[in-house]
DNA sequence: ACGGATCTTAACGTCAACGTCAGGTTTGGG
DNA sequence: CCCAAACCTGACGTTGACGTTAAGATCCGT
């Protein structure tokens, strides 16, 4: 089984659903950045009421959380954070398909090496990133003892 | 004697400058974005010709590079990264006249102190970023593994 | 079955960071 | 001196990612 992985049917959601107005201030964004995700196909609320009111789950919520960390931390728009969450999406179907017994060992590879091909691609932008930081660190690092060194001296 | 912003030495240009098509093309920018970032007071061209079109130095296109490089590396907007600039331009101020006879002791040791403090602070939001960066990093190294596991199982 | 909080869609507004003309000016090579 | 290329200054347009009403529907506790 999954061990640590969001792999949460919404048969499993246990009836605590959010709406909207609970869901955006448990996350830190707006109603209207929710509606306007779904809008654009980042998210679909794990169920509605048969009235029409978002009602959102618990992995809703981590994937909303993941939106938000590529988007800060990565600096992705979100075309570019649409595509991350497919792949993910992809991977997470694989893994289904992968223990479905209809699937012959060959497909079972294949969707592996797709899988993991996605993976090492996004690791590979943001190590480039992730380089490109510490050697923004190391100059600042540079400039903050160039600055000591001015101080010292003159603390003589 | 335009000593307002700009605190570069260009006495050693040496009539290598570059007109803003030039500059634009070599930096991957636009012309619009040089002129606009001047408007806003990021940067102003080393000189300009008697008839007004702008004349960038080396040094000029090294800060553009370090404004682009504050935006896309750090997700900074323009406004913060004008206090960035100004900041770094006080020290470069600062480092220059040293020796300046009529700045006191106590006024040199007050400045490089601030300015010390703003390059520690923004270390220190790096260095956040840079922390995030790695934790994300992390678990996507897991998350392959994981796919890596699966396929050496069923190679086995 | 009611009323107030919560939510709906639709539509227009906003802001940063430029893009894109239009119409006139400057420059450098021949 | 001439002219095409490069450049200038406004001024208005665009795009992404929402913000902000407006006018009405839905949910839920009593």
């Amino acid at each position: 089984m999954a061990g640590l992985a969001p792999a949460r049917h919404d048969e499993e959601t246990g009836g605590r659903l959010l709406g909207i107005g609970a869901a955006a201030q448990r996350l830190g964004v707006s109603e209207r950045a929710l509606r306007y995700y779904q809008q654009i196909g980042l998210i679909v609320p794990a169920s509605t009421t048969p009235g029409g009111l978002r009602r959102y789950s618990e992995s809703d919520v981590a994937r909303v959380e993941r939106i938000v960390e590529l988007k800060t931390l990565l600096g992705l728009n979100l075309d570019e954070i649409a595509l991350v969450l497919r792949n993910e999406d992809r991977i997470a179907q694989i893994r289904l398909t992968y223990h479905d017994e209809r699937t012959s060992e060959d497909e079972r590879r294949q969707l592996t090496r797709e899988c993991l091909a996605l993976q090492e691609d996004l690791r590979a932008t943001v190590e480039v990133k992730r380089a490109a930081l510490d050697a923004f660190l190391a100059d600042l690092n540079a400039r903050i003892s160039r600055a000591r060194a001015l101080l010292a001296d003159h603390d003589h």
